[in-house]
Parts: C-alpha cells; structure tokens; sequence
DNA sequence: AAGTGGTCTAGACCACTCG
DNA sequence: GAGTGGTCTAGACCACTTG
C-alpha cells in the first residue's frame, strides 16, 4: 500500500487530508469493510506525522459513521452501507435535487403578519411580533407533494417580502443575501388523513393518508429562525432516519 | 466562580470530570445560553491542565450539542432546549419508560422460520437462512399502540427461543445473555390507513390513519441484527426528530 | 509480551475576530 | 494587538485485547 506523501504547504489540515485518503480507499475497496484500517501508530510512522494528529483522522471517520474503534483491537470499516439517504436539514429544493427531481411551487400566500400563539411560542417571540408567511404548495417534476406554511421573524430579514422571489428556495436566499445559516431542525411528524383542503391542494381524496409536520428550524446559535407546519402526501412521500444511540446528556455522554 | 480542584486520581477522566462540572453550571443557569464558556486557554490555566484537556472538554460539549465554537469568538451555551426527548434507539420498553408509561406486549407469534426475501436482504442472510421471528401487539398502560414484527438471525441467538420470555424487554435479553448491543438503527416510516387485521389487533376503526414502518438495526460493528416492520396508532404516536446538518461523506465532512 | 486505542502534557504556529 | 479556537508535535502512562 504505497501513499504519496501529504501536502505540508497545503491550507488543507493534514488530518483532513488523511482522513479523504482512507475515505478513498474504503471506497475503492482497497479497505474492505470489517477489516482493520492502519493503526495510529502505522500511520504515523507511515506518513511522518504526530500520534494525535493520526488520531485525529481515524476519530473524524468514526464520527462520519464510516469506521469504529475498539480499545485494545483497533480502528475498522464500519460494514454499514454509506449511500443510503437520510434525512437532514434540507431545503425542499434540496431534498428534491438529492432525489433527482425538479422543485417547484405555487405560492398560496406571501405577507407580513402578526404571529399566532403557537408560532410566536416557537419562535421565541413577543406577544404580536411580527413574522413573515410563506404558504405554497410544493411540487416535484410539477406533482404537488405536499403543503407548506412557513413562518420566519420578520426582524430575521425585513425586506424579504420585496428581495425574495417565493418561486425560488427560501434557504439559498436567507443564506446568500441575510447570511442565515439554518443548522439543526427539531420536527415532529404525525400520521393523519388529508382534510378537504389538503385533497384540493394535493389533488387527492379526503380521508387520504398524510404526514403532518411541525418543524422549528435553529441557527448555530440555538436562536429559533423558522417555524413551519406542513402536510405532505402519503402516498408520494417516506420518511427515512437514522437513528442513533448517543449516550444521553443526563446520564454518561463520553467520548 | 470558584471550582474545587480536579480529582486526579480518580479513574474518570479530566476532560470528562470538566464537562461534568461546565454542564452543571449550564443547567444550574450559572452560565446561561448565549453567553461564551470560560476559554481552553482560561480553563487550562484554572485548572492546571493542559490546553489539550481543556479543549477536549469544551468540544464534547459542542458534540453534546450543549455547546459551540467560533473561530476567533470563542465557545458558547447554545440556546436550544436540552430537556426535548429525541427519538434514539429504543427498545419499546426503554422508549415507553421514557414516557412515563407502564410497557406491556401480547405475543401473536414466536417462531423460527425461513427469512423471507425481504427479511434475508436486509439482514444481510443466506436465502432461506433461519431467523427468530416475534410478532407481538405493544401496550402502553394496557392501551395497544402498536404491533411489531421483529425478525432476528438464529444464528446470533441459537437458543432465544427457549431462553426469553416474550413478555419481557427483547432487547434487554440480547444484551444480558448475549452480550448483543444494538448502537444504530435506519428507518423508514410511511404515513397509511389501518388495514381490517391492524384495525382488529389495535381497536380502531378501519382506515384510520397509522404509522408503518420499516426498520433495520445494526451492531457497532455495522452487521445487521434485526429488521422489524411495525404499524403504530396515529392517534397515539408522534415521531420526534432533531435533524442535523452534518457534512456528507461525499463532498466535506471536517471536524 | 506486544500491539491497540484512551488520555494527558507542554509546548508551538496559524487564522480569525474584535476593540 | 490581544484573545480566541484550529492544528500539530513528540513525547508519556494507562487499560485493554490477543496470541
């Protein structure tokens, strides 16, 4: 197994750039899965770099779910398959690209309003602040999926109403002009049947099986930036997770 | 903010005794969301430990999702709720507990039979191979919530079969008896309507709307334990997500 | 006994943010 | 310019697993 040697000029950390090597090789099936990858220890002597910074590499595949660790045996290829798709805080355009379909929207409604109970409580805000609303109906390849009705603090981006086309992504605009970065969702999801307006909206039959959501969007910071309640069709739409089980923040929770 | 001295001749770790300590004062509302967490470089100095130690507590505070870090800022209490009760893997019984909810199960079936095609691709098994199959209808406080079909390798637990009680927590028995850890687990949910034997099992009506889903657990190792189908009341359950932003494998994916 | 990962030290240089 | 987190080094001791 002959590795060229890393870049030390590069901006690329050298973890990093260990860490796309093995990747690579994991991919090829040069590294196959169950087997063992180079110890900290080989790879450290191999590539002319610190213990920690081996290390480092081989804990960054652990956390992409790629490898694990055992003490005392070593680091190995996780036989987990990589390709499967699981649900992240993604725009419905980019959920839509990821399934290689093409996103659209009709636009119910688009204005400023004061914020109900239930938004201004997820939202964080004060009682009567101002949010802006989005509703539409969300198309793929021109086949409504499903009803959308987002709600953002008017004072997270003022002049949204006049700089965003609702026919575009709302989270490609909050990023480039507002510099909003959305970076965790908490959602709850229930199982219903489709109310008449969500079987004319969607061009079902009421009665209809439907997901409901309510999805409270969250910036770095913590700080609540959407809220957003839909109904997608349940014919039309799965829900995949991965489930993990991470110690809890009560009891352990080592690393 | 006096600290009392660490503890270094216990077998916890130092990085580990600090972020006890940082989620206390977290929780106790000494230090409150948005405000920065003292710096590696003033918890290294307080506490006489390396500048490494004191990082490796902050940033698994940040995995915790308790914390995070800015470059040249500084690391701070998020702002997001810690107490939301996330969906994990879960056993029925630990997911019911959590709940506050007395568990309860009536066995319909439990069988060693031949896998099923769907059932031998997801387990990874040869055609035909045996597995342990548990079909069983889920109660919360003697309410049925749902039923499960669960479906095991016999070669991971040859004498389950005589062994569990079917009354009793399944997951609790792999772990006790054979030493069998379920760490993560994909999952598919689909929104439906109750067929006339879920309808029959469940004491709902025919067409009420349910949760069906499919899934596949894995051990650490990434091999796969169980796969289970299961139909859930949709008037009973939610299914609670936080969704990341976690890098893809594919294009980033840093620390 | 040899090899592994887990933890820890005491330094170092860098890019970044902020006043 | 002072302070921050991000990366990196060259050591060290430990607990654990395996032959």
């Amino acid at each position: 197994m002959e590795l060229p040697a890393l870049d030390r000029r590069s901006v690329v950390p050298l973890y990093y750039q260990i860490q796309r090597r093995l990747l690579e090789q994991i991919r090829a099936g040069t590294l196959k899965a169950g087997e063992p990858l180079p110890s900290e220890q080989e790879i450290s002597e191999r590539l002319g770099v610190s213990r920690m910074t081996a290390r480092q590499a081989l804990k960054s595949l652990c956390n992409l779910g790629v490898a694990y660790s055992q003490r005392g045996r070593g680091t190995f290829v996780s036989r987990m398959k990589l390709e499967k798709n699981f649900r992240q805080v993604l725009s419905f355009s980019e959920e839509m690209e990821a399934r290689r379909s093409r996103p659209g929207s009709k636009v119910i409604a688009f204005e400023a309003v004061s914020a109900p109970t239930d938004v201004s409580a997820a939202l964080h805000l004060k009682a009567k602040e101002k949010v802006i609303r989005l509703k539409r109906v969300r198309m793929a390849d021109s086949r409504p999926m499903g009803v959308e009705c987002t709600c953002l603090p008017l004072a997270l981006c003022p002049d949204l109403l006049q700089r965003f086309d609702p026919q575009t992504s709302l989270y490609r605009t909050l990023s480039e002009r507002y510099g909003i970065q959305i970076v965790l969702a908490d959602e709850v999801a229930e199982a219903r049947l489709a109310t008449s307006e969500d079987a004319r909206l969607l061009g079902i039959s009421k009665g209809s099986p439907v997901f409901f959501f309510t999805r409270t969007a969250y910036l770095q910071s913590g700080q609540p930036a959407e809220y957003v309640k839909s109904t997608y069709r349940g014919d039309r739409y799965k829900i995949t997770n991965r489930l993990t089980h991470q110690n809890k923040v009560n009891s352990l929770g080592r690393n």
